[in-house]
DNA sequence: ATGAAAGCGCTAACAT
DNA sequence: ATGTTAGCGCTTTCAT
């Protein structure tokens, strides 16, 4: 190992000044002496001890993005953005699958003990009260999608919008008996995606009984039921609206396996997009959501939130999603 | 921050002994002693600061799971399986996405700036003589699905058990007039995947023509291709096997898009086992590999590595996968 | 512009 | 069984 003590030697310089100046800040030192150092560092393949320099500094230069599982289609964009975002800025981002069980203390022990300086939490934390641990702690959390209440800072998807557009899409191609199938999981979209769907149509002169509201699993393990109950309706809905990717895969297979052609017959379209988009036949048309966006605003916020004394609560809403269309969607025009 | 000193201090005991204490190793401490600063320590909520301790042991109690992106199907597991025998070993997985450029250099500093004590690689490495730069620097390594060289330790797949049961359960439906999709990309599987599979069936009495041996991208962008020529052939297969999800997935969704039903026309079967498998209908019959169980295997071995001296190059084999039989494959008999 | 020196919190060899 | 002590490699204040 190289140490700062071998850099100096090398150079003829002092260990602190060969600190000043591996730091790279404004620091006075002579034109030559920076040379000197920084060619002795490079020459011995130089590279600081970080655990050295964090207990004296206090910090880690890594954050971590704290997932449940990384299975959820949505963590691997979120994910690329929170890294570019934090390569950008100099900043190493590890992901941490926490356990189930003693999730928040093991959440918070990783800045505790001093493995990172901040975590963005991408889950709703069910038990444990790690919000209140965290703020006590003096942790620095952001989290993602949480919105119901003010504890910690947030970013947010616009669902709002999203689910606005996909509720003008299928209205925009003349559907009026729409079928909307909402997430059972207790989550910050869901309290919003029937809402505004609704609201938008309704705007649109279109409503939608109580029958043609519906919920499955986010994962559409249950779409067979909620197929059943489409196809008993009558008139059939020309449309469906899912609010997740699988569900709309498998709202769409399940429909085809059962005779009913996708878009011919029934249109359906998804929230949020994925490669399985097109892996499927018809392609899925979706609500692509900025998740990349999201992780990248979730770290830049963390980083503020590290360095600003101001800890500003509530969220930072990303852009609104966009329409993709694919097949399984048709005009009824 | 509660330090070894605050609980020393509170306990009546002197910081070295509370450190060994805290420790929990076999030393010779009085019950007293142990009790009483044990009841100190929680009592003022102490934990050890790793930056500290680190500069004294040179170990950080992390590991790193290296990957290129977040997307691949099966890295959800593998990551499981590799959690969930870090945590039972006490120490702390971390999941980086490596930058594309520099990702050798990024790897490696992990560990020689003290972030971590090893490494997981689940890639190849195309560029940057990683395992070279690995070996220089003692960086502690264990590869996934590597085994072309001798360069480090890897845990692999049992590829070649994989794909002669794959071969050997279409055989078993009785089917004779086979074609094979192999993965275009350069990676292990790839060279055992036809090989194996060829072989057994060779083994049974079933030899498969050249035009019969065909190759697509790992996630079925191409199958288009692949289709049209498979159902140029004459007679067209009875069976179709791919060598990923993902293939056997759209391979499936292009056959019926034409036409072509399966499995009662042509059946499929897929080679690793995710969640999307469901999502399909016919849901797919694909081989199920065991990648809880590499992910674990691998921080093992990593564990070994790290402590013993003797360091083993050389594959450790996972289990055999497992047929997992769904909708997509018809027994002709 | 450069150097001297203190100390971050911890462990481990050694002394008692 | 318990305490003393010397650092690990680095940053930073203060002196020169």
């Amino acid at each position: 190992m190289v140490r700062l003590k071998d850099v100096a030697h090398l150079a003829g310089y002092d260990i602190s000044t060969v600190s000043k100046v591996l730091q790279g800040g404004n620091i006075r030192v002579s034109a030559e002496a920076r040379e000197r150092i920084t060619k002795a560092a490079t020459e011995l393949g130089y590279r600081p001890n970080l655990m050295a320099r964090g207990l004296r500094t206090r910090k880690t230069g890594a954050i971590v993005l704290g997932l449940p599982r990384l299975d959820h289609p949505m963590y691997p964009t979120i994910t690329a953005g929170a890294e570019s975002a934090a390569s950008e800025l100099g900043i190493v981002l590890f992901v941490y699958k926490f356990p189930e069980d003693g999730a928040a203390e093991a959440l918070i022990n990783l800045v505790l003990q001093g493995r990172a300086d901040g975590i963005i939490l991408a889950a709703e934390m069910a038990n444990g009260g790690f919000h209140e641990l965290a703020k006590q702690s003096d942790v620095p959390v952001v989290s993602l999608n949480r919105s119901d209440d003010q504890v910690a800072p947030s970013v947010v998807l616009d669902d709002e919008a999203g689910f606005a557009a996909q509720a003008n899409y299928l209205a925009d191609l003349g559907h009026r008996d729409i079928a909307f199938v909402g997430a059972n999981e207790e989550s910050r979209s869901n309290r919003f995606c029937e809402q505004a769907f609704l609201r938008t149509l309704a705007q649109r002169g279109i409503s939608l009984g109580n029958d043609h509201v519906l919920r499955a699993e986010f994962d559409g393990a249950d779409v067979e039921d909620v197929v059943g109950i489409i196809l008993g309706l009558n008139p059939i809905p020309t449309a469906v609206a899912a609010a997740s990717l699988a569900m709309a895969i498998r709202l769409t297979r399940k429909f085809e396996s059962k005779g009913v052609r996708v878009p011919s017959q029934i249109s359906v379209i998804g929230y949020h997009d994925a490669a399985q988009s097109e892996w499927v036949s018809p392609s899925i048309t979706t609500v692509s959501m900025p998740s990349y966006q999201q992780g990248q605003l979730a770290v830049r916020r963390l980083v503020e939130l590290m360095q600003g004394g101001d800890v500003q609560l509530g969220e930072t809403v990303c852009s609104p999603g966009e329409i993709v269309i694919r097949e399984s969607c048709r005009s009824l025009d």
